[in-house]
DNA sequence: TGTATTTAAGTGTATGTACATCTATTTTTA
DNA sequence: TAAAAATAGATGTACATACACTTAAATACA
């Protein structure tokens, strides 16, 4: 399915919003959805999924370090992820390893491998180049934009 | 799982951003996710999932209109949603109709029923409350922040 | 110290997404 | 007008989400 570059309100066929709150809520949502979408045609080529790319990137932030099942899923952008199954199938591709950790035996700890590294070097350039193509915005409006999210949950 | 109010920072255990555009981006994920969660509570009250309920305001958008699977799908925030599957759900639940279309036999057209509309007309009641409760912005704010994400699809 | 509680991870199920494919139609066009 | 192309919807599969439940291990505490 081809996506072009349109308004919220051709995305949606509709004007009829209850009020800027509830229009921006919508375009949130179909925003997010958008930056998914692009993201993930570039993450195919790689094998990867979003999830598993998210997954991958937060154990990058600790390596060598290893870490456990819990402290990814609470890295997570969708907190209600299940873990345990992305890892499951970043596993499978030998892109990550499973060990039982020497502290807790409860745990379990991962490890991206050399192989997960050189995956994920490659995605993060292609990734980084995609969002440098299709994301148009001066950094002050980026600041704003944060200010502004910040301050719908709450947060300030 | 209780999602409390939190900055990004806080809620993704981290500070390492590439740039403001990739704490924007990681932020408008973060945010979607959080509102689909939150009205997602209020919808199980009345057994629907925000899917469900995206179609039945769609359907309600036309009422009394029919409306076919390909406009409900090209009106859906998620455009690849998969809505012959939603409506499976939605008619076992007797809250929509499917019929086929008297004017091309490849289409099957899709009513409300009078129990949906009294679900949908509930349902909207509590999430309208939800969102005036949990979301506290102004009215410039809101417009702002539409004029923003407009901007970083580079619709303008 | 022994029992109760909590915690970590994994697993089962219903729902949804992303994408490919199939069938029945309608539309195009040669 | 007959064959080819396009379209609408349904369906199959892999992956993910949301949430409940299980098991094993660690911690609390009586």
């Amino acid at each position: 399915m081809y996506i072009c570059v349109v308004k919220l309100e051709q995305a949606i066929q509709s004007n009829k919003f209850k009020n800027e709150m509830h229009k921006a809520s919508l375009n949130i949502l179909y925003t997010a959805w958008w930056l998914k979408t692009q993201m993930s045609k570039v993450l195919k080529e790689f094998g990867l999924t979003h999830e598993q790319y998210n997954v991958m990137r937060i154990l990058k932030g600790k390596y060598p370090e290893q870490i456990c099942v819990k402290d990814i899923s609470c890295r997570m952008i969708e907190k209600s992820s299940n873990v345990p199954r992305i890892i499951d199938r970043l596993v499978i591709k030998k892109l990550v390893k499973r060990a039982d950790s020497p502290f807790d035996k409860r745990e379990t700890v991962i490890t991206l491998t050399q192989s997960g590294l050189a995956v994920l070097a490659a995605s993060t350039e292609s990734v980084n180049q995609l969002m440098d193509e299709m994301v148009k915005m001066e950094s002050e409006d980026a600041t704003q934009l944060n200010l502004l999210l910040e301050r719908l949950r709450g947060t300030e």
